[in-house]
DNA sequence: GACATATAGTACCGATAGGTTATATAACAT
DNA sequence: ATGTTATATAACCTATCGGTACTATATGTC
C-alpha cells in the first residue's frame, strides 16, 4: 500500500541520496539518463528506476529529443517540503530547545524536585 | 542496507503521515506513549515502532517517569531539512518554472524550430 | 504479595524498495 | 538492411517497512 498523500511520496524519493544528487544534478539544466546514470556506480536500469520514483512525485519531468528523454527538475514539490518543515521553524531558532529545556526544570523544581527523575534526554549535546 | 547517511535517515522517518502526525502533536509538548496512540487506529506497538524511526533520525527523544517514557521533539533535523530543501529555493521562486520553459523555447527557434521535438513536459499546468 | 497500567520486545506476515541481469523498443548512422 | 546508441521493461532476489498478536518488564497501588 502506497501512502499516496504527496507529502509523503515527496519525502520517500527524496530519502535516498543518489536520488537527491540527481536532483542536485538536474537543477543544473536538463540531462539525459546515460548523463546522470555516469556519476553512480549503478547500472542504468537502476537509474531509471530511481528517476521513476522521482517523477512519481512530481520532481523531474521527462522530454524527448530524438532517442533522447532529457529529465528537468520541477520544484514545486520542493516548495511543498519547505512550506512544511516551516511550520516548526520556530522551535529551532533561538535555542528553543534550550528554552524548553529550562521551562522543564522549573516544573520539576515546583513538583518537589527530586529533579532526577524526569529527565527527558540524557544525551542532549548538541 | 539502511543508508546511514543521516539526510536520507530524515527524509524516510517523515515520509509516513502517522510520523509527521507524531511531531505535529510533540510540537506541542512532552506527550506519553499512550497519549500518542490514542488518535490513530492501531495498536500501541506500531505506535512504538513508529517512535523508534523517529528517534533513530534524532526527531524526537525519550525521558522517563515512573512507567511513563514521555517523547519530545528535537527539531535539529527539521532545520537540516530545512537547509537542504532551501539550496533550491530560487528554482521554484520568481517563476523560475517559467522562466526555464521560456529559455527553452528560445533554444528550440534557433535549431531551426521544428519546435514540437524538444518538448519537455506535456503536463506542466500549475 | 497481587494486580493494574505503561511500555518494550519478539516473532511473524505481506508489500515495497533497491538493486541485478536479460531483453525489447526506438531512433539515428552507415 | 544492419548496426549502434539511448532508454525502457520484465523477472528476479534480498532487505526493509508497516502492521499484527503475543509476551515480558517495570512501576505504582491496594
Amino acid at each position: 500500500m502506497q501512502p499516496a498523500d504527496p507529502l509523503s511520496i515527496t519525502f520517500a524519493a527524496l530519502a535516498d541520496p543518489t536520488r537527491r544528487a540527481i536532483l542536485a544534478r538536474l537543477a543544473l539544466g536538463e540531462a539525459s539518463v546515460k548523463d546522470l546514470s555516469a556519476p553512480f556506480d549503478m547500472t542504468q536500469p537502476a537509474i531509471s528506476k530511481h528517476l521513476r520514483v522521482l517523477e512519481r512525485a512530481g520532481l523531474v519531468a521527462q522530454g524527448r529529443n530524438a532517442q533522447w528523454r532529457p529529465r528537468r527538475l520541477r520544484p514545486a514539490p520542493l516548495r511543498d517540503v519547505a512550506d512544511w518543515v516551516s511550520q516548526y521553524r520556530r522551535l529551532w531558532e533561538e535555542s528553543f530547545d534550550r528554552l524548553d529545556a529550562f521551562l522543564h526544570e522549573v516544573n520539576s523544581a515546583q513538583e518537589q524536585g527530586h529533579g532526577d527523575d524526569d529527565d527527558i534526554d540524557p544525551n542532549r549535546p548538541r
